[in-house]
DNA sequence: AAGTGGACCTGCTAGC
DNA sequence: TGCTAGCAGGTCCACT
């Protein structure tokens, strides 16, 4: 689910309520995709700090508690979401983290469990710092640039849509928003990416960061289990372009929107507008 | 090294 | 109406 839009809402969600915060208890649910990694018990009487949002993850960091210095490392995973709940109801089958604290309860929805809560001693020390490790460059960073993709690219014969799935040019655009970037930029998806051209690379480097801010603003996109913090839907999913619209007509041409498979993803696109 | 495909898990939908 | 196959916003890992 969570692209960077839905992870950047939700960690403004978070520091709206829960900075300063300090831990009462914690409760775990089922299994995420890896173990905590430290005992619940240990965080309560920590305070929680600015979140911070790296990729797809963020970061609250936690002192004060027994375990020390460090933080939680969350990620949403495809179906997960962040709550904050002023008066929580008794915890559902997909909600595997209550952290409740004298703010209130921060609660991890998550029915795939593809999502992740890893305590660590710090964002550059083992075990955060080899999850972040691979990731590309921030989309709002300055260093994004054409001129940065078309270095990355140089030697890349992959598809470009699948290389920026893979996060390790620049982070943050999942499937729709690669998708929509690429609409945006005019460039086929099943492009070689070291055939895109300095020009291009300019091109979609700034479509990419234009998309996933316009996505920000719009709240992010719920597809079917993404809320906010506060539990509102985002909209950016009703102002899309190809993602989701095979056989509809092209808002630009008017042509027939066209789905094709790429590392195992749907792949949506208007074989007129977006060119090799 | 780069590229490809499978794995993780649950719920929903389209199609028979 | 009921079953089943296929699909879904991510990313790690094993294999060629």
């Amino acid at each position: 689910m969570p692209e960077l839009p839905e992870v950047e809402v939700t960690r403004r969600g978070l520091s709206q309520h829960l900075i300063g915060a300090r831990v009462q208890a914690v409760r775990l649910g089922k299994p995420l995709r890896w173990p905590m990694g430290c005992a619940p018990q240990a965080l309560v009487g920590a305070v929680v700090s600015p979140p911070v949002r790296r990729g797809k993850y963020i970061w609250l960091g936690l002192s004060g508690g027994a375990q020390g210095q460090g933080g939680l490392l969350l990620h949403l995973g495809m179906s997960g979401s962040l709550q904050v709940l002023a008066q929580p109801g008794p915890p559902g089958p997909h909600d595997h983290l209550d952290l409740v604290t004298d703010q209130g309860t921060l609660r991890l929805t998550d029915p795939r469990r593809f999502g992740a809560v890893v305590w660590s001693a710090g964002l550059d020390v083992l075990p955060a710092s080899k999850l972040l490790a691979r990731l590309g460059l921030e989309p709002f960073d300055a260093a994004w640039s054409g001129a940065h993709l078309h270095a990355a690219t140089r030697g890349r014969r992959v598809a470009i849509k699948p290389l920026l799935l893979g996060g390790e040019v620049v982070v943050g655009a999942g499937n729709i928003y690669a998708c929509e970037a690429l609409f945006r930029a005019g460039i086929d998806p099943r492009l070689a990416a070291h055939r895109l051209s300095k020009p291009r690379c300019d091109r979609l480097a700034d479509e990419i960061r234009a998309v996933l801010a316009i996505a920000i603003e719009a709240g992010g996109s719920s597809l079917k289990d993404f809320k906010a913090t506060d539990g509102a839907q985002g909209h950016f999913q009703l102002m899309t372009q190809v993602y989701g619209r095979e056989g509809q007509p092209c808002h630009h041409c008017g042509g027939a929107i066209r789905k094709v498979v790429q590392g195992q993803r749907a792949t949506y696109f208007c074989p007129t507008c977006q060119r090799r």
